[in-house]
DNA sequence: AAGTTTGTTCAGCT
DNA sequence: CAGCTGAACAAACT
């Protein structure tokens, strides 16, 4: 359940480490853990030979590379290779996905997917393990493109060039070049519920169901108010207020970072925040002590307060 | 033991 | 083509 703030202590963990750091090994457990790699070869007919050929081709790849310093765009993270430019390692860790850097003789993590072993010129002989229980996550070798925009790709980018799996993710609220005027325009053309809107990453990307939930009960919006139906006003306090969640959340799960230790998952994230909204069924609203309520919504739970949130 | 949960992509509509 | 809906993916929970 990564969202924006927790890939960023990622991103934030990875980067000492990683830049400048070569790929003296890599090993692919299980071949579903990468599966938006595709390979630069034409590939077998049998999916499953496919799978296997594509992690072969990964490794092999990937293998004596350098890599730069570490960027970011919403949920998606990436490392361009120093030595090969025009590629970097792509990952998204989906629902349950985890990136840990280890020493070598640290015991294994649950879900090892992909491990690769890292000389790196801070911290020695590393592991950088892809741990995934749920499998929704993943890693590619992938190809940058150019920004449509030009402007550089996102948190830790210098220069305007994107992994193309993630090119079509539009700029979050914390990227230098997001734009509040793009973001309002391209939320009030939607007719969907503002929450569906929110979750679709190629309007603005970072928001999950979380900090949906959360910033929608921070600006006082019902979840199923049709995008195009909420006000200039309110759209602009929406934006200040996933804004403000995404902070408060980056301060704090940034304070209890060690940076040989990046075990940031959603769970222990989630749990060092103090929600308002998600996860709060049938308790009192903090603002007002009606109940929470939850409602199934475009197949997630949403939880919003029925006094504070009205619908439209 | 079937249902719930989560983010992204894609097929298939209007 | 743009916008939208629903299915699919995986596995640990209850």
């Amino acid at each position: 359940m990564p969202e924006l703030p927790e890939v960023e202590v990622i991103r934030q963990g990875l980067a000492a480490a990683l830049d400048g750091g070569t790929v003296t090994g890599i090993h692919v457990n299980d071949v579903r853990a990468r599966k938006r790699h595709k390979s630069a070869k034409s590939s077998g007919t049998a999916e499953f030979l496919d799978a296997h050929e594509r992690a072969r081709d990964f490794e092999e790849r990937l293998v004596g590379r350098t890599f730069a310093h570490p960027a970011r765009r919403g949920k998606f993270l990436w490392v361009p290779l120093g030595d090969t430019p025009g590629f970097a390692l792509l990952g998204h860790l989906g629902m349950s996905g985890q990136l840990l850097l280890r020493t070598h003789d640290q015991p294994d993590d649950r879900h090892v997917r992909v491990r690769m072993w890292i000389e790196s010129p801070e911290h020695g002989e590393l592991r950088l393990d892809f741990c995934d229980q749920r499998l929704f996550g993943s890693l590619a070798l992938d190809e940058l493109v150019s920004t449509h925009d030009g402007y550089a790709a996102g948190w830790g980018a210098a220069d305007p060039l994107i992994p193309s799996q993630a090119s079509h993710i539009a700029r979050d609220p914390l990227d230098p070049a997001f734009s509040d005027s793009v973001a309002r325009e391209a939320l009030q053309r939607r007719g969907i519920g503002i929450k569906q809107a929110l979750l679709n990453q190629e309007i603005m990307s970072g928001v999950g169901n979380i900090y949906a939930d959360e910033a929608l009960w921070l600006s006082r919006i019902h979840p199923e108010t049709p995008a195009n139906l909420v006000s200039t006003r309110k759209i602009n306090e929406l934006i200040r207020s996933i804004h403000q969640v995404f902070e408060k959340a980056l301060a704090e799960g940034g304070t209890s970072f060690d940076a040989l230790y990046v075990n940031v998952n959603g769970e222990s994230g989630y749990f060092a925040h103090s929600l308002n909204a998600y996860g709060r069924k049938d308790k009192p609203c903090p603002r007002c002590g009606t109940a929470i309520k939850r409602i199934a919504f475009a197949n997630r739970g949403s939880h919003f307060c029925p006094r504070c949130q009205r619908r439209q």
